[in-house]
DNA sequence: ATTAGCACTCTACGATGGAGAGTGCTAATA
DNA sequence: TATTAGCACTCTCCATCGTAGAGTGCTAAT
């Protein structure tokens, strides 16, 4: 374990990291914070946080940076101590989130961007996996030949429309008897059970029925197919910026993860059953094009059952203090939402 | 006007241009293309094509690149022509195009993905704008205490769904004779009519009515508001590999405008009433961000009306030829998907 | 245990100097 | 008269070199 003096040196480095990339030198250490010791004994300290593992030189002689597990090991110190944003930052953000109150489709999208702008960084936020989302009603509107439109309401609020092709034989009558049927013996199931089930107990009723139950049948299918969650991006353009930036090859891989969707779906599953804000750290990242960058996410919950997750993804020289509390508070703040505020 | 070498000429630096950047010499053009002319004949003609402001030198004694007039020259030369994709790649076009073939909102994420991976360049889709939009019918539905769906059916088989707040008094009764006094009264109107006119109508009834009338006044605000369309975007990644690349104050400013839903919206506007692919290269662009790249963009139309916007965003070292085609085929496509197949 | 002093190392940066590519001009040529 | 060969000139690119600056590690002094 760290003495209390190293730790202090530690996270000094950090700190001048954070706010200005470029090897952290002893000097500048004993300058900018007041610990009654001269540059050659913070050498010595630094030295040793290099053999533990914590710091590294970029090159002899050069200052210090901050290695991943050094981030790790002050992360984990500031998640122990309980995180308290800056109380101006703290309204601030409530503000905006209350600004942003309405359908959840429309909040995800604006969610990520004031992540992001609130970070700087880049903000995403992820919409339910639909798939394991309970159905609460659904309706089946007949519309113009041969297309019939279907809303399905789930138990966090969310709904899902879609248009399906149709026979146009099919009458709004039957449509009303499709749901019916659906809603009587399904509703309070997961869409994934409702699409295993229902397939099969449809094709054992089917020598009861009319022939029209192959149609329906269809229709559940594509009903009930399920529909990748949507992933709402803000912020590229500010990771422009940074000064990591030099590093383009980098950002491009960074940002082509992020364009496909089914890593990022993939990664919500990761991350689904953790109690608070995840935090990745450089290689600590699952994703191996975000290797070189931190991931900060937190699930948003319906009832105990996480649904959908947001997130901030940065350099690893990234202000995480406010980050983790920025995630941690939006993520809380969802929840809350879906349960009827 | 130019003679047909000059023309020649010109188009077989932009064409060497547009596979490799960097300043095209007049002895690579000898080599790649058989004029049959020798390097120096070339020297002259290519001096001359400056002095027309086609080309020009980034510095003397390099060769020549095409300023944005010899773009718009050879843009005007190759549209006029009629332009036809090779077979393989118009055939491939079709069937990803066919493979989309579902709901547009899904459809236009989708669409602006292919856009993106086959020029390889930034790919964006504009969902319908929709106060324009022609309300079919709409939909009330009771929800929870306190909230209702609202399902917009739109002629363009558009479906906009919100949930708003509600007064818990109000019964699903209620709702009905709401949706019916719209449907009845306005079914054919553009939403920013129904907008306009619906609340001044209710509160000239107001007197006649029950005091329920209020509420149904704000939630047709509610409902009517404008959404700004969605914007999808694809394909930023692979702008990073551009050799262009090394400007990333240019690409910064470039994705921070595409980031900003309302510049592409404005965008959008501006280019509604033309017919045929509109393109822009370079500084002729109506967005200062963008004065250094390229857009290709068209409207999909609902009848006649344009309704929505796809396009291509690139460098003005683009492949115009492609571009212009897949953006032409894919616009037109839309428009005849939302007409019924 | 801490610090001052000093030699050493490494980067960043500007200056210097070919090599290469391409031009413009002039004189020769078909 | 239009084209071409030849040549001097210009400009970029790149590698090399040398210096200034920052920071370290070690040793001896406190």
């Amino acid at each position: 374990m760290l003495d209390e003096r190293s730790r202090q040196v530690l996270f000094a480095v950090i700190d001048c990291y954070i706010n200005s990339p470029g090897p952290v030198g002893s000097r500048s250490v004993t300058k900018q914070y007041s610990f009654g010791l001269s540059p050659a004994t913070i050498r010595n300290i630094m030295s040793d946080l290099e053999e533990i593992g914590y710091l590294r030189q970029p090159h002899t002689s050069a200052g210090r940076i901050p290695t991943d597990s050094g981030y790790r090991y002050y992360v984990d110190a500031i998640t122990a101590e309980k995180q308290s944003l800056e109380k101006g930052v703290e309204t601030d953000l409530i503000q905006r989130l209350e600004l942003l109150r309405k359908d959840i489709n429309l909040f995800l999208d604006d969610a990520s961007r004031m992540l992001s702008s609130m970070s700087h960084y880049i903000g995403i936020a992820m919409s339910p996996n639909t798939s394991s989302t309970t159905l609460s009603r659904i309706e089946l509107i007949k519309y113009r030949g041969g297309q019939a439109a279907v809303i399905l309401f789930t138990d966090e609020g969310i709904i899902r429309n879609r248009i399906v092709p149709v026979d146009p034989e099919l009458t709004q009558q039957n449509l009303n008897r499709l749901a019916e049927y659906i809603n009587v013996n399904f509703s309070g199931s997961t869409l994934d059970e409702i699409k295993q089930v229902i397939i099969g107990e449809m094709i054992r009723e089917k020598l009861l029925c009319d022939n029209l139950v192959d149609e329906a049948i269809r229709i559940c299918r594509d009903i009930f197919s399920s529909s990748p969650g949507n992933v709402y991006i803000s912020g590229l353009s500010g990771m422009l910026s940074l000064p990591e930036t030099c590093d383009i090859a980098r950002i491009k891989d960074l940002m082509s993860a992020i364009e496909d969707k089914q890593i990022m779906v993939n990664f919500l599953d990761r991350i689904a059953d953790a109690q608070g804000p995840r935090i990745f750290i450089g290689s600590e990242n699952p994703v191996d094009e975000m290797k070189k960058f931190s991931l900060i996410s937190a699930t948003y919950k319906e009832g105990n059952r996480p649904i959908g997750a947001i997130g901030i993804i940065g350099p690893t020289r990234m202000n995480y203090q406010q980050a983790i509390s920025i995630v941690d508070m939006t993520a809380k703040y969802i929840t809350g939402m879906l349960s009827g505020k």
